[in-house]
DNA sequence: CGATCGTCGTGCATTATTGCATGAGGATTC
DNA sequence: GAATCCTCATGCAATAATGCACGACGATCG
């Protein structure tokens, strides 16, 4: 048996078909069937059943799945374990922010970073979905809320304010009614964030303008007349359109948190953008 | 990296050589430099020392060498599980057991087990170390201890009771003394067997001949004129150039014991020659 | 101290594997 | 119901990996 016939085994597993196989994996549809039918004959078993939608497990495959599982899981540990070895201050760094966050307060980190550490690729993925650090999408992600898995190591960067935004020009709204007031908010997906409750219990009766899940969408909303937004500080203040409302409360700020995988604890570089990310994001506010 | 160079690297790191690897693998050892070449290259890091006296794993090539092993027992255990599956009544079986009663008493139910399954192949070893079940260096192992492995399957055989022997018209000793009588027993390192002790305690002045780790080895020496040596009947009594010598005590018998992987529970053509044993062997005595 | 044995690395021919292009089959769509 | 889109399997050419033969180096032994 080729072990690695137990990787291209695993990608048909997931995805269901040779060729989406193929394109994961980076080969070609043509090779993954036959590196399948040579890992089958080496069992001496179907793994797969060929139905008209897709390849899907047998009982063994299932059982033989389990298997390749662990393999995997052992094989990323290895090549975790191997990164973090690594002392050399090139090579590649992924990070996982949201979309605000990256834009606004790491693309400056991140462009300081590149001109001291030129050998050094940074790559920034901002997206909906969060990025896996075991599984190496990514090595350093930003989040809102605090790391839990024991094999991440974490540690708080800083608060962020929040506030209430405008157009240029527009006048605080009465807190506690809102009628006449357009808003726009989170995605109803997000509807229990605390700014998003906040603004309803501020202004119970505002209208609901309409809705993005990502913040520079809200801002330019708002900066067009959309209707009224709860935004980050560092988000809203940079945009000369938008002006801040004090209508007597504010809404809640939020902190941010910053992990990393604990077998990329010597990687060089990473530690070295880390370091720089804290200095200028968390010094100011130790 | 290539999953499959792992298993070249566990090779290379269990043998010390590339040759040496290359012939446990079945590959060339231009081909495992290469392959070792390419997995360093794609970890970023050197795996071994390369020293006058082979291959020396470095501290990151220990490392790895960790998350490798363990890679190598799902993988060992996937291959079981694929065999334990296979219901076919062909393929191959690995038999282990002590010289003597591979020869005695395997051999006639593998010679009639040949002949109801002729598209099974059995393969007897008999060899002084014991062939391991976990890593299907072996798929049937009888021996004189009984297995504790949880992993393991396991059952009582059968009873072999030992009687001492000499050369055809000799005459038994007196127990207790032993003065002047010449025995063939076991190896030094095998001193503490309960038949051993027995030898001592029945005759404790009698001169030790020959030893032997070789329970057909000391039936020989016996034969010839070597001296009187405690055997198993099965293999005392066959042989016609001995006979067996009362002396008022009889040394004690050993019960045999037969275990398999509990992987290969499913495997068809164990099971129908694990019965076959049990039938012929066991049957007698239940 | 020379000879021999073993090791590893490298050039070259062979072999095996891969990728591309194509065809067949089935489901969905208009 | 024909067209389209997807799937997988197969023949053939290009590519990559392998095995063999050789040379260099070092250790061991007589």
């Amino acid at each position: 048996m080729d072990w690695s016939d137990l990787r291209i085994f695993l990608a048909i597993a997931r995805e269901g078909t040779l060729g989406a196989a193929a394109r994961k994996i980076g080969q070609t549809q043509p090779t993954m069937g036959r590196r399948l039918r040579a890992l089958e004959q080496a069992l001496g078993q179907t793994l797969f059943q060929r139905t008209t939608d897709g390849f899907v497990l047998t009982d063994e495959g299932t059982a033989v799945l389990r298997h390749a599982e662990r393999i995997e899981e052992e094989a990323l540990a290895l090549q975790r374990h191997a990164s973090g070895a690594e002392t050399q201050l090139d090579g590649l760094l992924r990070l996982s922010s949201s979309d605000w966050f990256g834009t606004v307060m790491l693309s400056p980190v991140i462009a300081a970073f590149g001109k001291r550490h030129p050998r050094v690729t940074v790559e920034l993925l901002t997206d909906a979905r969060l990025y896996s650090l075991p599984r190496r999408e990514a090595d350093l992600v930003f989040r809102i809320k605090p790391f839990s898995e024991p094999e991440i190591i974490s540690r708080k960067l800083l608060h962020i304010p929040y506030a209430l935004y405008g157009k240029k020009g527009s006048k605080p709204p009465r807190a506690g009614d809102g009628r006449g007031v357009r808003v726009v908010t989170m995605n109803v997906e997000f509807a229990d964030m605390p700014d998003a409750a906040w603004l309803k219990r501020a202004l119970p009766n505002a209208e609901v303008a309409s809705r993005s899940n990502n913040r520079q969408a809200q801002a330019e909303l708002c900066a067009s007349g959309g209707g009224l937004a709860v935004l980050p500080r560092p988000l809203g203040d940079r945009d000369r359109r938008l002006v801040a409302l004090d209508i007597g409360t504010s809404p809640p700020g939020r902190d941010t948190f910053v992990g990393y995988h604990r077998d990329l604890k010597r990687l060089a570089r990473l530690r070295a953008l880390l370091d720089l990310v804290i200095e200028r994001l968390a010094g100011a506010h130790p």
